[in-house]
DNA sequence: TCAAACTTTCAAAAAATATTGAAAGATTAA
DNA sequence: TTAATCTTTCAATATTTTTTGAAAGTTTGA
């Protein structure tokens, strides 16, 4: 497998991924490639690149600087933007599992406490509906719990934490 | 909130976030009323408490049984088929995760290994291609490794796994 | 064997989602 | 102020995904 095998491979293999964290492909493969990308893109460059129109690049560029993860960079003397991607994928994963929370999370477990916390009837189906959505509501403030106090970790924090759970 | 609409509240949500871990609307819809029925249900109960198709029903059925978190039941003397879903929450998260990892994680793995592998050219967009896709492999696999470890413990594990990171 | 009761399959239709591209909007330099 | 350069917006279009429903398939009992 030569680089451009290699580099193709890696950009459609993220976005296809993308879908399953959330994120289109196209933000997922504009992704890909400035991850792996050593000098920042323009948006011609990203176009041609990818071989997509320019409002899709410009509206994924902004959902993926609303993630956190992809930056605007001004070089000097030139009018156009250019672009690039946190290169740390630890940081890249600590912002994804700390925009995760926010996003869908903490909405869900808000929708959960509401739903466990109707009255108790003495029916057999409302006594499972409380029962079912209160261990959900437990197990996903536990994992949101979990989840913080990982982003809150410094930079090693997956090689720590597993070294933490094979003790 | 009285039990009905607590109970389409909980199938909608659940049913809107199935799309986040991969799965489509009916098919959440159709493990979340499972999860809250006390008793099991016919593909006509599922059919009429969630207006969709027979079809629909069926292979989305499938599809939940071939994620190992709903089990065809059959009723002596009864030649219809009837549907539950794994009740233990915690069950249901490590059959999800166990999915997840064979479906996704592994795949992906076996992508970035091979991707990290090309040859060394001495460019500066080869090096790069090179050090993220294998900071990435190397992410990916510590987070499986990490995962199965976590499958592998008992039913408390999430709150184990709490109390180890917390110390 | 037949027919009743039920399930699965799959081509067509519908719905949801993503993409395009041209017009409108900014920003800067002269 | 104007023109040049670049970005954003959004209605129309294209693509992908999901859903339908009727026909084919399966199983069981008589």
């Amino acid at each position: 497998m030569n680089y451009d095998e290699a580099k193709n491979k890696f950009i459609s293999t993220w976005g296809s991924l993308g879908t399953l964290w959330g994120i289109n492909k196209a933000m997922a493969q504009i992704h890909a490639l400035l991850l792996i990308s050593p000098e920042s893109l323009s948006m011609e460059d990203i176009m041609e690149q990818l071989q997509i129109s320019r409002g899709n690049t410009s509206m994924n560029l902004r959902q993926l600087m609303d993630w956190g993860i992809v930056f605007k960079e001004n070089k000097m003397g030139e009018r156009k933007e250019y672009f690039t991607s946190e290169k740390d994928v630890q940081e890249l994963a600590r912002q994804i599992a700390k925009e995760r929370s926010r996003r869908e999370l903490q909405p869900t477990i808000k929708i959960l406490k509401d739903v466990s916390n109707i009255d108790e009837d003495g029916t057999a189906k409302t006594k499972e509906l409380i029962k079912q959505t209160k261990a959900l509501h437990e197990m996903a403030d536990t994992l949101d719990i979990l989840m913080n106090r990982v982003i809150g970790q410094d930079h090693n924090w997956i090689t720590k934490a597993l070294v933490k759970l094979i003790k």
